[in-house]
DNA sequence: CTGCACCTTCCTACAATAGGAAGGTCAACA
DNA sequence: TGTTGACCTTCCTATTGTAGGAAGGTGCAG
């Protein structure tokens, strides 16, 4: 994975030993981290790249990040939402389904009809 | 993505007109149907494709469509807790940035610390 | 010396979807 | 009648991140 970053371009290329290994310092791990962490709160390798540049930049203004995390909560908390109202409908419609030895089951017959559960694009939130 | 649904296998080879154009009747939307509302609720094509087995099966036990249906609630609500976790952070976060022309900032400040938020294996959510 | 644990590159696959390229088909319209 | 335009067809590539195999190099410990 750190390979594929550098080959993106989201790292720099890392130093190199004599043997051709790889060669992090502390610095270096430090970038690493930080791009763990980022990732592990949700924003994308683009998002990433971002918020590497705003932390390389010692002097740009704290707006640009804030609005940068704004809009990716923003983001995380629509597709909450999604998934909520998709879960209430999954909740009720196995609610209703005896789960037994009988084959009739309100959850197939419900999934047969054709209407939208709440938003349209995003399928797999 | 009906025939790439057709090429995995989840679609059975649709019927075809003189012309060669895919012929859908009524009972071949009702499929295509079942299988947008499922996707619609977060199922995999994996369990898609369960579902439209159960569903094909007139005789099995109700029980196992709520077994499937569950399994899957739980994994979406796995996610969800995952989620509200991250943006409960993310919102601390935010809270504590300025957001103006100042440079500090405690959103990249904490950023650099290399601890996990809660769960480890899905990044994007 | 040998084995083993690492590293290197290159390539492939995965989940699902989107869309371009090149070509065929058909109905409508002047 | 001819042509335009909206469809359809297949084939192939890109996307977003991650995972891992294959083949080979490095270096340490026994």
């Amino acid at each position: 994975m750190i390979r594929y970053y550098e080959e993106i371009g989201l790292l720099p290329s890392a130093a190199r030993r004599a043997n051709g290994y790889r060669d992090y310092g502390d610095q270096e791990v430090a970038v690493l981290q930080f791009v763990r962490r980022t990732r592990d709160l949700g924003f994308s390798l683009e998002e990433v790249s971002a918020l590497l540049a705003l932390w390389n930049d010692k002097k740009r203004p704290s707006r640009e990040v804030k609005r940068l995390a704004e809009t990716h909560i923003a983001d995380l908390e629509r597709r909450m939402r999604e998934m909520r109202a998709v879960i209430k409908t999954l909740r009720q419609l196995a609610q209703h389904c005896h789960g037994d030895e009988r084959s009739d089951c309100p959850i197939l017959d419900d999934l047969e009809k054709p209407r939208a559960p709440s938003a349209g694009k995003p399928r797999r939130a």
